[in-house]
DNA sequence: CTATATTGCGCAAACGATTACATCAATAAA
DNA sequence: TTTATTGATGTAATCGTTTGCGCAATATAG
């Protein structure tokens, strides 16, 4: 038995003293093959441990089989799970998908896409970087015929399938909960990039407010770039210059865990003088003390719509495509940090 | 301009009336192209947008240019940190990663193996699941000739480049740790199955037992699958059991915070009544109040060695191949549900 | 019992890039 | 002047599958 090369449907057909093509049919469960060569091309198959060259495949019928998708980092419980809900239906259909991680760079998220182009993935699922601001590389796939889905970081500049969720909504209803919560004097922080999900984010916020009589105030919104260390800046910059607040609206569990720290640090009690609500529903929000309050992204559903949308385009006739814009809604997760007893509202 | 038609080297050749091997060639920097042909070609190439077949190219020379990474899950610090340091050395070599989870099973493990397989990727550089206890879907690969290596959850019984951290001192050292800060009777929290991590550190933990004259007690083992849950259930249950425990070292960060979420629960002091450590430095560990002790892995260079010897192996005459294993030194991260003064060493 | 369908399989041309070998001109060496 | 050398490009085979078309042999219909 060669170990180094490997076996061939022709191989095969050798060895049955039949041709390639009748292999190939056989395999691929042909219905002008009849059942008993059938079988005996499977057993041969078997014999010879024969493992389709996909790739050859590939090349002849121009679909790899292969789903291209690009988060920003696949170390986040948001996106991994994303990954795993368009997993679940593409694995179904036979797909497999090529995971690529951007790291919130511009130029590495380019090179991803054209890589992924260079490979023949069947199309692409993304999750645009923080940075990008820019969308020719996928303005290419768009030109190309390929089919591209976007979910949660998106982009309205580019016209193509989009799954999210209402990140209105989500702001909306955690922001009214501090208030229905006593708080008042809300802090927000935000991301001064222009991705849809914190311009959202703000917009509820800001709506939640004004419904409940509460006037916005500028100077209660913090921009950062929202990781643990920009919460914990953020907050002492907000304690040094003396900003009255008594509650944290965080666009990113990860900010609202850097202020929690620094709080606690100060003696600050949480719930008890400052509420906290993040985004994201991270699982080390349920470890922290008190747990946070946070926003679930329905990241399973997301992927397992993002594919559905995904394989909905690539059956679809790309002359009369529609663009369509899937919106989840999001969960809002209650626990600790946002959550006292109301004795006096002020 | 033709939208859904890519274009090839054939249509860069027409179009300059001259050959698809001096196209090939010139993209390629042959040196017996002529400077002249070779601007040319990548001007038309740029202008006809021409994106190369990495699907063709493959097929041809029989490298896909691609390693395929088998993951238990892409949802962990560690994990993806790994595919990072990978990613890292792999993309200078213009090499592309295909990331795969197995979810710790084990159908799923052998599926996407052979889908590697089939998908043509160069080599494999995989994690196994913690159910794997049957390794024929690896005897396959290395029978076939294709490169692979094991990193962090590896085994004995395949031939096969492997490269881990030294469990057994990083488990020592952290027992240590707790036996300098005045714990005595040190819980175990560790997984029945037979993987090297932890049978290495369990040991780590007798030896660092035995040799400050305390006696192993069995009583002392609990045995779980380590997510957070089951650190709350191994917890709880040595609570109503009546053991009779100072502190807990346990094999995996989760399962550390269940333990620590519990014992505050029960108003049991962290670290002045029960001392913790956990494995992994997991992002969150920093997170907790108090933060948790723990062992880094050092999982970007290993993800770099695993590459490293990845690529050796790709290179390397497979007729003298002899396997080898790389041992890296993990990091004890001191923090505060370890530390105490310590007053009286009973 | 002839005419038409159906079944089962082979032939050969793709898919797009790479590359050993051949070719041909121009130049260098003899 | 002749031959060897080199430089630049063309020719054609190849990688492993898929698939339209063709051709028998058998089944069904009329």
């Amino acid at each position: 038995m060669n170990k180094r090369k490997k076996a061939t449907i022709h191989d095969i057909a050798s060895k049955l003293g039949i041709t390639a093509s009748t292999v190939s049919r056989a395999l691929n469960n042909h219905p002008r093959i009849s059942d008993a060569t059938k079988k005996l091309v499977q057993k041969a198959a078997k014999e010879v441990n024969y493992q389709p060259n996909n790739i050859a495949a590939a090349l002849r019928n121009g679909r790899s089989k292969l789903i291209g998708i690009v988060v920003p980092t696949a170390n986040r419980n948001f996106f991994s799970s994303v990954v795993r809900g368009i997993e679940e239906i593409a694995n179904q259909l036979n797909y497999k998908v090529i995971i690529c991680q951007s790291y919130e760079n511009f130029e590495k998220e380019t090179q991803t896409v054209d890589a992924l182009l260079s490979a023949r993935v069947d199309g692409i699922i993304m999750s645009i970087g923080k940075n990008t601001d820019d969308f020719e590389h996928l303005e290419r796939v768009v030109e190309k015929g390929i089919p591209l889905v976007l979910f949660d970081r998106i982009t309205e500049e580019v016209a193509v399938n989009q799954v999210v969720i209402d990140d209105y909504i989500g702001a909306y209803k955690s922001v009214e909960h501090l208030i229905q919560n006593g708080f008042t004097k809300i802090a927000h922080f935000t991301n001064p990039r222009k991705i849809n999900i914190y311009s959202e984010r703000l917009r509820g916020y800001a709506d939640a407010l004004k419904e409940n009589g509460i006037p916005f105030d500028q100077n209660l919104i913090i921009e950062s770039n929202m990781q643990l260390e920009d919460g914990q800046q953020s907050t002492l910059k907000m304690l040094e210059e003396g900003i009255d607040f008594d509650a944290i609206f965080s666009s990113s569990d990860y900010a609202a865990m850097g202020a929690l720290q620094i709080l606690k640090d100060k003696g600050i009690k949480v719930p008890e003088d400052v509420g906290i609500a993040g985004f994201g529903n991270e699982p080390f929000t349920s470890f922290t003390t008190p747990s946070l309050t946070t926003v679930d992204q329905v990241s399973i559903p997301m992927g397992n719509v993002a594919a559905e949308l995904f394989f909905e385009l690539l059956k679809a006739d790309p002359k009369k495509f529609v663009p369509q814009k899937t919106v989840l809604k999001p969960e809002l997760i209650i626990r600790g940090s946002s959550t006292r007893k109301v004795t006096q509202v002020k």
